[in-house]
This record gives structure tokens, C-alpha cells and sequence, in this order.
DNA sequence: AGTCTCAATTGGAAATTCCAACTCAGAATG
DNA sequence: CATTCTGAGTTGGAATTTCCAATTGAGACT
């Protein structure tokens, strides 16, 4: 049988952006980073991910702007390098709410949600609105998705 | 080998709307869902999905409540499946919305997006905001995703 | 009965993911 | 300098997922 067709880069800002984020580990990676986590062992421990995958991801993931790499090195031990999330990757926390936000309306596990989105350093419950220029609040009704420039027959 | 080794259901709705959201396809096809596409061949004449794996997302999305599937029959043909965006499903419309911002931001395409998200109907632009209580917008930095309910030593 | 159509399935290959063990090289020690 | 320790990364191979191309099955029509 022949390989796999090779299939066209798509336009799609959503589609591009699953085509990095849509591997195995790699969201929940940025995830960690979130919460503080910078180190290889950190995220093989809190994951419980494969250490040829976690390997592999955070490479991509340095690679595509997302971390950044820095060396560090502990008292008695050689150089290793920690994880740090760039601006690109600091702009993801509003995927991870959004999913974070499905999740508690579809999602939702028996002891409650494990995360929450609050105002740093308060108790103060945070949550994502779609708005326009004025700063108006819409309704997931009131707005569309709609073919932009990079758009063609497909899209 | 071992077969593999079982892991423990996430507690965190980040994580549990990945499990099921990160299939690949999966989001491509709700995405779609949103551009109006409903029937089988729709969704894989305008993404390339192989038949098999369209088949079995279709019944996961249906299963997992975020698509409903609709009886419909054609003059001359035999009755047949749509598939429609249930509450649930139009709920995505948030985390869509947060790939495609990241997506524009990150990893632009050399056309410009393929998508742009406007208020029903009309060219005004909408952009997706963190928003406390009092409607008050919140920068990236000035909101944390804390523990919840539902974490322990792990979250 | 025969034909057409198309969603779904099938068999098998390619690719990805995972497991468990191992490697490699830098730091410390004697 | 040799040895030991450590942990990120690699390796080989199995399990699983994804994909390709062909095929099936069954409803509608003639």
C-alpha cells in the first residue's frame, strides 16, 4: 500500500494550530507549565508521560516558540536544562480556559473541577466572554465564525 | 511487552476535554459542524478524513453529547445521518475561538486567516477576554488557573 | 432480479505511542 | 585517573492509532 498522501498546509488558523498542539501530551504539557512546572522530571512525574515522548515534545514545543529553553545546574549535579513558557506560549492560557470552561459544563468529574480560574491572588472568579471593540459582552449566538482572507473554496 | 498500563481518569476538565477532544479530527469536524456542515460526505469531501476514522468520530461526538444525529432522507434515496451541533457542542464555539486568536497570533498562514470571528451578521470584529464579575476585562497576566475542588497532591 | 449509490467496514501497511531497559556523559569521590 | 552515581535521552520492540484502497451491504429505483 503506499504511504501516506501527503496532505496540503492548511490555511486555517485553528487547524494550524491543532497541528501543533493536537499531539499526544502536548497541551497537557503546557499545561504543567502552567503550573509551575519547568523540569523534564517534573513533567514525566506529574504526567506520567513516556520520557521518549516527553523528550520529543518539548522539543517541538521550543522549537515552535512555545517554551524556551534555559540551562540550569544544581550543586553537585551538571548542567540540565528547564522549560519556560515564552509570550506565545503564555498567550495559550486562554485555550486552556476555554477548554477548562467546556469541561466544567460537559466534562465534569465526580470530586469537581481540579482547576480553577480565579484573579491572581484573589478568589475572585474569572471567566472568558467574547466581546466587541466597545468592550460589549455577546452571547455565543451573537457571533460567527466567517471566511477571512486566507480563505478560497476551502477553508 | 506489557500491554499498556492503565491510567487513572483525569481529574482536571482540561484534561478530560482533551481526552476526548484530542483525537485526531475530532475538532476539525465540530469546526466544521460550525461552518454548517452536517452530513457525512460534507465532512469528508471539505477535510480529506479517511471514511473509517469520519465514522467513528462522528459516533464519538454523537455519544459524547456534542452532536446530535438526525434522520433525513433524500427523494430517492434511503434515509441517512446528519449530524448537528447540540448546546454542547455549540459551547466549543469558545475554545474554537481561543485556537483560532492563538492560532492568528502564532502560527499565521503566508494568506492570512482562513477565519475571522465577527458579530452575527455584521464586520464588527470579536475577540475572546478574560472578565471578572463586574465585567471588568483581565490582561493574561492578571488571572491564574488555581486548584480546585477536585485536586490533591495531583491535579 | 438487477443496478446504483454511499455509509460503513475490512485488511493490511504506515505512523505514532508506549514500555522497559539501556546508554551516555558530566560531576563527585577516592 | 579510575570508578561510581545519576538522570535526560535513546533504543528496540510491542501495542495502538491512523490511513489507504478496496469492498461490502442494504435501501431505493427500474
Amino acid at each position: 500500500m503506499a504511504t501516506r498522501k501527503p496532505r496540503p498546509e492548511p490555511r486555517c488558523s485553528i487547524h494550524r494550530s491543532i497541528d501543533l498542539l493536537g499531539e499526544r501530551w502536548t497541551l497537557l504539557i503546557v499545561r504543567n507549565a502552567f503550573r509551575g512546572q519547568t523540569r523534564f522530571s517534573e513533567f514525566r512525574d506529574a504526567l506520567g508521560v513516556p520520557s521518549d515522548i516527553l523528550s520529543a515534545r518539548l522539543a517541538t514545543l521550543t522549537e515552535a516558540g512555545v517554551l524556551e529553553r534555559r540551562a540550569y545546574r544544581d550543586e553537585g549535579s551538571r548542567e540540565r536544562f528547564s522549560y519556560h513558557l515564552t509570550e506565545s506560549g503564555r498567550e495559550l492560557k486562554l485555550v486552556l480556559v476555554a477548554l477548562q470552561t467546556w469541561g466544567d459544563a460537559n466534562r465534569q468529574g465526580a470530586a469537581g473541577p481540579a482547576s480553577l480560574t480565579r484573579k491572581a491572588g484573589t478568589d475572585t472568579p474569572v471567566t472568558l466572554a467574547l466581546v466587541d471593540p466597545e468592550g460589549a459582552r455577546l452571547g455565543l449566538d451573537e457571533v460567527d465564525i466567517v471566511p477571512g482572507p486566507g480563505a478560497t473554496t476551502s477553508w
